[in-house]
DNA sequence: ACCTGAACACCGTTCAAGT
DNA sequence: ACCTGAACACCGTTCAAGT
């Protein structure tokens, strides 16, 4: 009997690695937050409560590994949403600004994962830095051809660029977190707070 | 012997609940992140892991009154920060923005619990809310006499309240989670970045 | 080489019982 | 009115033992 229904995970099925993080990220997708429990992770995956532990050493590195695929996919994003031809610097600013924007909208839990503490504890540390900083370098570009381009101002490029990352990072924190709705700052506070930011940038 | 050494405590202690709360807030200030125990906060407070729920509901009370603390402070502090008289718009800005991030960097386990989602479950959700939004309004403030005297933009106070909340609150997450060191984004990014936004609200 | 079951030291929360 | 001790249902982590 068990021949017939039973084939499914015939003796260690393999990929425990892969199905713990593709379980791990669709209970991200389900926006409780991103402190599950491992043993639910591993109830899900039809495991032991201890098998996962053959594939992470702590519950945090699997959290840095969820964090790092964040920044991968979000990276990813940003790249798409920037290749088509003909945009403007300022255009390509406020694609690459509500792409980010969105991104962190869409994936609540996974982002504020990959800009939780805890989930950079790990062995991982130096990679996640890495990684985040290649979603850094796309923003770095925009800006840099923008100054080239003389339609924005020029120099003080790392300045522009933590006023943009900390702009983007923290209109996502706020909504979020519910508190960029209308009743507290006004309909469409993101569109209008880019534009304001984007005023500064202008040569 | 007992009556020598252990008049600490005399009966029920009677002040149990603000003893929770200033232990809570002195582990908070060790920076450990805000996901201390309940057991651990009645054992520094010598009492039964028990007692703390004849004062508050659960857990995510006590984090909610905390962040209730933690947002009466922040307002404190900015509204003593901008009691001098003089000033300029501008200078106002750069006061209230500094001190913002000041507080978030002087507090940052405090500061994580204020903007938390676990932080906002509880019952005192409204108030939550609401003092989050008193220190709003002394942003607000900042921003509004400033378009008065014609120093920042005229209209969307809305949108430049938002950049300016986004600004501050962005920066502060970054810099206490450690990606705004000079290797990464320059130094002095936290200046800089407030200057860039600066430039936008210029009239 | 990969997984399981029992075990350990913790949690948050509840509740009868003590003062 | 306020606190305690034992108890319950969970965790994360480890480790001998199974396939």
């Amino acid at each position: 009997m068990s021949d017939i229904t039973e084939v499914k995970r015939p003796y260690h099925h393999g990929n425990l690695k892969k199905v713990i993080v593709d379980t791990a990220l669709s209970m991200l997708a389900e926006n409780n937050g991103w402190q599950f429990t491992l043993r639910e992770v591993a109830r899900r995956a039809e495991v032991s409560h201890a098998a996962p532990y053959k594939h992470f050493p702590d519950k945090i590195s699997l959290l840095a590994e969820l964090a790092l695929i964040g920044f991968d996919q979000l990276g990813a994003e940003l790249i798409r949403a920037l290749k088509s031809e003909g945009m403007t610097p300022i255009d390509r600013f406020f694609v690459a600004g509500k792409t980010y924007i969105n991104f962190g909208l869409t994936n609540p839990s996974l982002y504020k994962l990959m800009f939780s503490a805890e989930a950079s504890g790990g062995s991982s540390q130096v990679h996640l830095d890495e990684r985040a900083m290649s979603a850094l370098g796309v923003l770095l570009e925009v800006l840099e051809s923008g100054q080239n381009q003389k339609v924005f101002k020029r120099g003080a490029l790392n300045d522009q660029t933590a006023a943009c990352w900390a702009q983007v990072h923290g209109l996502t924190m706020l909504s979020i977190d519910g508190l960029l709705y209308e009743e507290k700052v006004g309909e469409n506070a993101i569109d209008g707070a880019l534009k304001t930011l984007m005023e500064g940038l202008k040569a």
